[in-house]
DNA sequence: GTCTATACGTTGATAGAC
DNA sequence: GTCTATCAACGTATAGAC
């Protein structure tokens, strides 16, 4: 059972979070003051430092959010044997991910263009291993004739940037697109799209 | 004729334009800060002030060196007539732009993420009339039988982020490729994937 | 737990001698 | 044009009253 002061904690902490993740997505870690995240959160800076020491610190916190969500759409590659269908959703999922999360996309994309210097850590563990290990999915699939013979990485590549492309460019595609983001109906469009492309370009479809 | 002084000082500005790119690319434009930059271009922070009057004016004019080098990768596409050999040299160009101007590409990304608040004009202008003209030429290629039918949109969006994801990403793709950045041979054989796999996705080769 | 006031370090920018 | 010394502004973090 939870006591008032324990749900009070929590209740902020996330309050706290959510602010930081839109504050770094737009402005960088250096540009993301203390004080922009604490006046989006609705309390005073002091507070903010109270539940996380330090900058550094809830930057972290942030991070590792991301990456858990992050990890639960990769399982969606899992679900399914045949391989028009777990590309399928997996590209679905992470093109939802980027409509529906495109801040932690951003804060991602800026840690890892600036060196990734705070997830090397994620990168050369929990991630090269989930990629080696769905490398050799493709590459089974590749052996049996189920698709054709591409290289595996680059397809991963293809999806993910082309996938994390309509959340961290979001900007730059609703000025191409007479400046209004995409709605529902243009952005379920556009994933049917990307989809089908990758598809193809393996072969299916 | 151009004097001494004359040529000091070009010079000296593309040294700093140069370890400015540099920075901003690793850092951010919080995160880079004169001093840095004048260290790396090996002069004093004081020097950088007089030949930029502020770190804005010396952002912008790294911007702006970038979008001129983009304008020119970008003219590729349109030196050749059949579908195939246009998307393959434009392609090429890009992931060849991705290996010798990754800073480039990282300020542009870290810039476009961060709500493309100083590229917004080109974005509106340049950008926008150069995506809307080369739409026409797909959809002319799709009305002519040359493609599938394909959203021209999502096609240029494939084309640059596939391509930019070996630049902006380039160090999580290093530590996938066991801690170690592409050499050419290797960098030539993922830029013919990425060539293969777009163009298998329009239907051609 | 909350919040005001403040200390302290960092950084963009300039003054002024050479 | 170059460079050392310096300053003012800003931003992180904390002290201490409530």
């Amino acid at each position: 059972m939870k006591d008032k002061k324990e749900i009070t904690r929590e209740v902020n902490r996330k309050k706290i979070i959510q602010a930081a993740e839109n504050v770094f997505a737009n402005y960088g870690f250096k540009g993301a003051t203390t004080e922009k995240i604490a006046k989006q959160a609705g309390l005073p800076k002091a507070n903010l430092h109270y539940y996380f020491n330090t900058k550094t610190i809830l930057y972290r916190e942030v991070l590792e959010g991301i990456l858990e969500e992050w990890m639960v759409a990769a399982q969606t590659f899992d679900k399914y044997d045949e391989p028009k269908i777990a590309l399928t959703r997996y590209i679905e999922a992470k093109m939802n991910f980027s409509r529906i999360r495109a801040d932690a996309s951003k804060v991602w994309a800026n840690e890892v263009i600036q060196g990734a210097v705070s997830v090397s850590k994620f990168l050369e563990t929990t991630l090269k291993e989930w990629l080696e290990n769905r490398v050799k999915v493709i590459n089974d699939w590749i052996a049996g004739g189920k698709i054709e013979a591409v290289d595996p990485y680059v397809l991963f590549y293809m999806i993910w940037s082309m996938t994390q492309h309509y959340a961290d460019f979001e900007r730059q595609i609703a000025i191409l697109n007479h400046g209004k983001h995409y709605n529902d109906d243009e952005f379920q469009q556009k994933t049917e799209q990307v989809v089908h492309l990758i598809l193809k370009s393996v072969g299916l479809s």
